[in-house]
RNA sequence: GCCCCGGUAGUUCAGCCCGGUCUAGAAUGUGCGGCUGUCGCCCGCACGACCCGGGUUCAAAUCCCGGCCGGGGCGCCA
């Protein structure tokens, strides 16, 4: 089908094209049809377009095709482009042949036009749908700037991108459910991190980056998980907590900048016109303080613990932006993080929190291969079962250090969205598995 | 997995507490008709729904139990 090749977007025409004959193509989004004169709003990814058709100029039998459209029905329109005072913006096209792409059928799921809102698992099921509409698909076109600003970036300090696989032998690190699948006549697990991996590649690398989905089987319900999930992974050669924490918090800020260069319009269709970026350097808190102030307001939680929800809300409601929480207690991250030499009860490890969300965590890691054996075993997991890492700390593997982010957390920061469904084009949890 | 709340036309909402007045109301949508400047067009007519199963009752959208699904919270989330 090649007899429709458009010649404009509906952005790229105006009133100052009176008389130039175009060819459009695009979705009905509306039709107003007065009798002796019928409008139809014309969208394509780029904006809308007035087509005109008064039934004296355009015929009798082009009138009944246009009057015969429906909502969401693909189009393609020849038309001459007038300047007219009553159009939007100045102008309209008056159509001289109309060929109907693709009907829509009713009633559809929901409504293209967003003037009858839907929930959000209605709009999940019509993601596709719903994905017609501006406001949406400017989530993911800021989406997209996120993941190229963040490359930039990377690729600027010297990170190579790579990927590690998604399909692995064994549930590697313990602690998070993995989903088993069957891989021929083997039991395998999908990938919940890329840890391993990621480190062993500082020996060779040194600086490498990789974003890609992940997968838990936690019976997590909540506005912030999801059962398949996309991260970003850093991991750098002779580098410690600190150095990778800078190169967290000036990624952020890169991104945050990029956002607010080259998605305007986006941000606008969000009300996120007043993003604003963040300054460096975050702020440092460490586990203790954080502690304190969440006990201060009245949270009982033991050293050592893991904050629970409720309290990561309190301390968000203190400190509603970016900041860093350090020093954690060694028994409370995982086996991979190097403690401190002064303090081996506290490591090196941090989490980047935005507000009450925890947005990526990273630290130190280990890179002597006795401690990481005697780290494996403090925490109850078998050595043999890490063979093949533990093999390449034999190599000369560099001290290192790294950090993830899940990329629709920090989409939920961009975007201000407070279910990380929506900003996840087709969100996977424990209750939905289509479309 | 636990707690709270909910499930009514395609969508969004009313009715439910206080069972009968519900042949279930509205908006939007869809269909048909009318209308030459609409832009959430307007006007008229029509279409279309009580999540599933069981129970109580003369009678269930309404009350009770179970299931499924949804929203929120918690837990889990190295």
């Amino acid at each position: 089908m090649r007899k429709w090749r458009r010649t404009h977007y509906t952005d790229q025409l105006g009133p100052e094209m009176d008389g130039q004959e175009v060819v459009l193509t695009g979705w009905v989004r509306d039709i107003r049809d007065l009798g002796k004169i019928c409008f139809m709003v014309l969208k394509d990814r780029r904006g809308t377009v007035q087509i005109t058709a008064p039934k004296k100029v355009v015929g009798e039998e082009l009138y009944e095709v246009i009057s015969g459209l429906g909502r969401q029905y693909c189009v393609a329109v020849r038309g001459v482009v007038r300047a007219h005072p009553e159009a939007p913006g100045g102008f309209e096209v008056i159509p001289r042949e109309v060929e109907v792409l693709s009907k829509a059928r009713y009633p559809l799921p929901i409504d293209p036009t967003g003037r009858t809102p839907a929930e959000l698992d209605v709009r999940l099921d019509a993601r596709v749908l719903d994905l017609t509409r501006d406001e949406v698909r400017a989530i993911f076109i800021i989406q997209h700037e996120v993941l190229r600003a963040v490359r930039e970036f990377l690729s600027k300090e010297g990170f190579v991108e790579v990927f590690t696989p998604k399909i692995i032998a064994t549930a590697t690190e313990g602690g998070a459910a993995l989903f088993p699948v069957k891989y021929f006549d083997k039991e395998a697990y999908l990938a919940q991190s890329p840890q391993l991996y990621k480190e062993e590649l500082t020996l060779s690398f040194e600086r490498v980056f990789e974003i890609a989905p992940y997968f838990r089987a936690e019976e997590s319900h909540t506005r912030r998980h999801l059962s398949e999930f996309v991260m970003i992974d850093v991991e750098a050669a002779f580098t410690d907590a600190e150095d990778v924490m800078e190169v967290l918090e000036r990624l952020i800020r890169h991104v945050f900048k990029a956002v607010k260069e080259h998605c305007r319009k986006e941000l606008a269709l969000l009300g996120r016109e007043d993003l604003e970026v963040p300054q460096v350097p975050f702020e440092r808190l460490t586990y203790d303080e954080a502690l304190e102030l969440v006990r201060s307001e009245g949270f009982d939680v033991p050293w050592g613990e893991d904050f629970p929800t409720p309290a990561l809300r309190a301390l968000g409601a203190k400190k509603p932006g970016f900041y860093f929480i350090t020093d954690w207690p060694t028994a409370s991250k995982p086996f991979y993080i190097k403690p401190r030499d002064d303090r081996p009860e506290l490591c090196e490890a941090f989490d980047l929190m935005h507000g009450w969300l925890e947005l990526a965590s990273g630290g130190t890691r280990i890179n002597d291969k006795e401690l990481l054996i005697r780290r494996l075993r403090e925490q109850g997991l078998n050595p043999a079962n890490f063979e093949h890492h533990l093999k390449t700390f034999d190599y000369g593997m560099p001290p290192h250090a790294g950090w993830a982010i899940g990329l629709a957390r920090l989409m939920m920061v961009i975007t201000g969205k407070q279910n990380i469904r929506e900003v996840v084009l087709f969100p996977r949890d424990k209750f939905r598995l289509v479309p």
